[in-house]
DNA sequence: CACGAAATGTGACGAGTTTAACAAAACGGA
DNA sequence: TCCGTTTTGTTAAACTCGTCACATTTCGTG
């Protein structure tokens, strides 16, 4: 466990890198060859300094008096990112949201997807979504252990979210995204997401209130 | 640089403000009156200390040797998240995830709703979803001006992005959640906010894989 | 009413993160 | 090739936030 060799990358750093991998991405598709940070920060309302210090983790991948070669950084994000690697995921709860996701299905990152659904609702159980079939939760185990998934998308409601969340890493699910505010207790390994839609309404209505004053950056 | 205006609140803090007003709702539903800083912490996997610190910002809330009054913590907070004052938001793109957004319409929270839509594509205008009616864009800036709304969630394509915002901006909203990550230009007194579902799963996986090399150099 | 128990509110510290400032490096035109 | 300009990478300082530790306050009971 004394993994030191490894350059310790800030987890806020890494928590940007998808922002800064999606925004490169479409500056090449506009034909950008180079960027210098000042530029990039513009596009992603990130202060240059934050970006240049970020992309030093990673090597000196600019060069002074031009900036960053567009294509070199997408390279290498992509390969931190994992883009290349396939990454499959399962979800469970085909309500509202559950169908969103399914229909869209990451459409824009061709090696993410959802490639099989689990409810609990008989009435959804059997309809095929975009090429997906909906599992009852009695197949889960085996469905998740055939296709090696270790990653999930939960969009059931809070009342079932320690239920779900539990039998998701009883079959081996390491890290779960839930859309449902409901703190879960689960072992210590088990790497837990939430995505709260409506606290996020709420810190957006907060932050325009109270930061009036004090955002004079 | 002498900031000591009013007591400036940690942005952090008010991110959590509401995971502490849900749980305590919870635990006032369930009958509980009062609570301690060691048991909310159960409750919503924060540090007792964290919630005491966060708490001490709004006032000395708590008794010491008893705790705090579930009933006037709720009182506190929902007056500073304003859940008494309605808040009426705007949805413009009623795809896969606008659809989501609208046939929940934050259900749990009586005092927050999307009452209006929009679309530019005719084939969804004039649909009714949750006793909401799909408006043209045309009709944008009559209707948000009538409802008095300066709030809207934009779950349009990353393209019509900066169109679709700009349009917003100049019929009066101040406050957007974008749930397509691209950068867009806007006056500096809007209060743009992302939410991305891509890059969230992406950190999700990245995070997960902590321990593993992946950033070796 | 007094006293041990319980729980808060906060000074202090440290880890983590952002930002200003600048020296060094590389560009590009002459 | 030379030189002014541009832009990076990094040092150091400022700032934010979470947690320890504990003095203080209040509870609840004998
Ligand atoms: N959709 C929104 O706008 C919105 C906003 C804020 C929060 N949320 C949260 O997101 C979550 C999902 O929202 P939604 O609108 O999709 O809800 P939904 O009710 O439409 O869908 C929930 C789905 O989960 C399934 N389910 C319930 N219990 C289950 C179990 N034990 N095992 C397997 N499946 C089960 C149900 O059959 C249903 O299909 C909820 O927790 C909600 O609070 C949604
Ligand atoms: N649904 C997901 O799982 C998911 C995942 C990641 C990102 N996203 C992002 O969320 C956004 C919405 O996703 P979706 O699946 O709902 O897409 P969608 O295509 O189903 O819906 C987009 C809607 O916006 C409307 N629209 C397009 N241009 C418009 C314009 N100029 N003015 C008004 N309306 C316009 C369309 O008519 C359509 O109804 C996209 O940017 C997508 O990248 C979605």
């Amino acid at each position: 466990m004394t993994n030191q060799k490894t350059t310790r990358i800030p987890r806020m750093t890494l928590s940007r890198l998808p922002l800064y991998y999606r925004t490169l991405c479409n500056l090449a598709d506009e034909g950008t060859r180079r960027i210098k940070s000042a530029d990039l920060g513009t596009a992603t309302q990130v202060e240059p300094t934050t970006i240049r210090r970020d992309f030093s983790y990673f090597g000196e991948l600019g060069r002074s008096g031009y900036g960053y070669d567009v294509g070199h950084l997408i390279r290498i994000f992509g390969e931190i990112l994992e883009v290349d690697e396939p990454q499959y995921l399962a979800l469970v709860g085909v309500g509202n949201l559950g169908r969103a996701l399914l229909k869209n299905n990451f459409r824009r990152n061709p090696n993410m997807a959802i490639v099989c659904a689990f409810d609990a609702d008989p009435g959804v159980i059997g309809e095929e979504i975009n090429q997906v079939i909906v599992q009852p939760m009695a197949e889960l185990g085996a469905t998740i252990a055939s296709l090696q998934i270790n990653t999930a998308i939960s969009t059931v409601p809070s009342h079932s979210l320690q239920q779900v969340s539990a039998k998701l890493v009883d079959n081996g699910i390491r890290s779960i995204l839930s859309f449902a505010p409901e703190p879960v207790i689960l072992p210590e390994f088990v790497n837990m997401r939430y995505l709260d839609l409506t606290s996020e309404v709420l810190n957006l209505l907060l932050l325009s209130e109270r930061g009036q004053a004090a955002v004079a950056k």
